[in-house]
DNA sequence: CGCGTGATTGATATATCTCAATAACGGTGG
DNA sequence: CCACCGTTATTGAGATATATCAATCACGCG
C-alpha cells in the first residue's frame, strides 16, 4: 500500500483509494506501472505499452500530437462501468487501456447476447459508425481504463494525416477478419480450446504471458459468448483439466499444453 | 432470344451468345437491363440499380467520375468463377453488381467454410486491407457480374474526396455490425428462418421481391454457412414449408407468411 | 436416355440442453 | 476477523435436438 502511495506521489500512477479491494484489482487488471494519466502529454501514448497495435502505430511524433489532442486519455473505471449504450447517440470511439470490457446487445427476447471481448489496444464502438449510434454495450469487466476519440475530429484530423484513416481501414479491416473465426461450427470441447487458445494469443501481443492470466470472464458470460450452457461450458472445462491441458481456478487460468490444446481446438466439427 | 439480340444492338446489354443456357443463367441473376458496360463512362454508376447502397452513395457527379476512373466496371463471369483466392496478394477491391458470390476459406482440417454470400452493392476483399493478403476466396455462384477498385488508386482518390473516405468507413463498420446477427446460439429451426428473412430483406434492399426470388445457393452450401448437417437442412426446411412459412422449389424461394417467419426466427434458444 | 451431383428419408448414436439440487466463493456488515 | 448472504460454479439424471451412416430419390445436364 505505501509503494502505491509513493507511486502516486511521484506521478507514476493515478488512482482513488477508497476501498481496501483496489489494490488486488489493479494487480488483476494490470493497471500497475500502466497508467500515465499524470504525466506529459506528448509522451502518453508513446509510453503506452499497447501502442504498437493501437490506432497510433506508426504516427509521427507531430501526428501522435494532433492525434492526442483530440483525446482523453487513460480514464479510469470501476468494475461494471458502462462506457455507452446500445442505441445511444454516436459521438466516440473508445480504446481500451488496460483490463478488459465486454460488448454485448439485446437479442429480441431481451437475453444478452456478448459480441466480444476487448483487450487493451482495442477500439470500441466502430459497429455505432455507419448507423451513428452504438449498436451495442461496453462494460468494464474489472477496474480498467479507456481513451476516448471524438469521431468527427477524428476525421478532422485523419484528413491532414492519411496515415490515421489507413492505421483506422487496417484495424477495421482486422476486425471484419477476426469474425471469419466464427465457433460456429465446433463441438463445445473444440470452442472451449479455441476460445482459451485465441485469448492467450491476444494477451501475448499485448506483452502479457501466454501461458497464465487473469481471465475477468464469468463462466456464465463464456458460455453465452460461445453460444453453450454454463453448465456444459463447467464441465468441459473440468475436462480440458482432466486432459492435462489447461489449469482454471478463481479466474487464474494457465494453458499448461499450448500445443495439445490447438490440437483440440482444430478437432473437426463433431458437434 | 431476338429481344436480347435487340437489346444488345442497342448497347442496353452486353454478353456472348455461346450457350443456349445462358438465357435463363441471365434471368435468374438478375442481369437483364442492369449491365451496362455498353453505356458512356460517366453514367455508368448512376445507372446502377445499387447505386444508393454502394460505395458511390452520395457521390457528386465530379466525384463519381474520379471513382470510375479507377475502376473496372461490370465485368461479367460464368458461375463458379474465382475473382480471388484465400492468401493471395490484395490488391483490389470487388463489388458484386449482379448474381451472387460465396466468400470462403479452408480451416485447418482443410474443409471449407462459408463466410458469407455477397449481394449486388457489397464490397468484397475488405477483410484482405489489414494483411495486404486476401483472407478469403470469392467464388460465382451463379452467372454474375462485378466492379473491381485498385484499393491504391483509391485511397489516392478518397485523400481528395473524404467523403470516399467516409463512405468506406461506413460500410465497414455496417460489416463490422451485420457479425452481431450470429446464428451461434439458435436451434437449427430458427437459424434456417433467420438466414431466410435476412436474405429476403438484403433482396427487398436492393429492389428485388422480397417475397419470392432465385437463391442460387446449393443446401449443402447453406447448411455449411449455418453449422449444421446437410440432412438436417432439408429437414427443416420441409418443416418450415409444412408449418406454411416459406415455399422452396428447384431454387426458388416463396415467402409465404413473413410475420410467421420471423416470429420462427425469433425462437429463443432451444438448442 | 443415362450419368453424376444434389436432395431426401430413415434409423441410430451422441452431444448438449434442461431442470434441480448442492457446493464454493466473494463481498458485506457486525 | 469471522459469519452471513447472494451470486457463481459444480454435479447428476433425464430429455431432446442434431449429427452420422446408409440407402434411395430427383434432377440438371450431356
Amino acid at each position: 500500500m505505501l509503494l502505491l502511495h509513493l507511486l502516486q506521489y511521484f506521478g507514476i500512477i493515478y488512482f482513488n483509494f477508497n476501498s481496501k479491494y483496489q489494490l488486488s484489482n489493479l494487480i488483476r487488471s494490470n493497471l500497475i506501472l500502466k497508467d500515465f494519466q499524470a504525466r506529459a502529454p506528448e509522451s502518453r501514448c508513446q509510453l503506452c505499452a499497447v501502442n504498437s497495435i493501437c490506432l497510433p502505430s506508426g504516427l509521427s511524433k507531430d501526428e501522435l500530437c494532433e492525434l492526442e489532442n483530440i483525446m482523453t486519455t487513460s480514464k479510469v473505471v470501476e468494475k461494471n462501468t458502462q462506457l455507452f449504450n446500445d442505441g445511444e447517440k454516436f459521438h466516440s470511439l473508445y480504446i481500451v487501456h488496460s483490463g478488459m470490457f465486454k460488448n454485448s446487445s439485446l437479442d429480441e427476447n431481451g437475453k444478452e447476447r456478448i459480441l466480444r471481448f476487448s483487450l487493451p489496444g482495442e477500439i470500441m464502438g466502430l459497429d455505432g459508425i455507419h448507423a451513428e449510434s452504438y449498436q451495442s454495450t461496453a462494460i468494464a469487466l474489472t477496474t480498467s481504463s479507456y481513451c476516448k476519440i471524438p469521431f468527427n475530429q477524428l476525421l478532422d484530423v485523419s484528413e491532414d494525416f492519411p496515415i490515421i484513416q489507413r492505421n483506422l481501414l487496417k484495424i477495421m479491416s482486422k476486425e471484419i477478419y477476426s469474425n471469419k473465426k466464427t465457433y460456429i461450427d465446433l463441438g463445445s470441447t473444440a470452442k472451449l480450446a479455441l476460445f482459451i487458445f485465441n485469448i492467450s494469443q491476444r494477451f501475448k501481443k499485448r506483452g502479457y504471458s501466454e501461458k497464465e492470466f487473469y481471465l475477468p470472464i464469468s463462466q456464465r458470460d463464456i458460455a453465452n459468448y460461445l453460444g453453450m450452457a454454463e453448465e456444459t461450458l463447467s464441465r468441459i472445462f473440468k475436462k480440458l483439466q482432466k486432459l492435462g491441458a489447461v489449469n482454471y481456478k478463481k479466474h487464474i487460468l494457465t494453458v499448461v499444453n499450448q500445443q495439445q490444446l490447438k490440437e483440440i481446438a482444430q478437432l473437426s466439427s463433431p458437434k
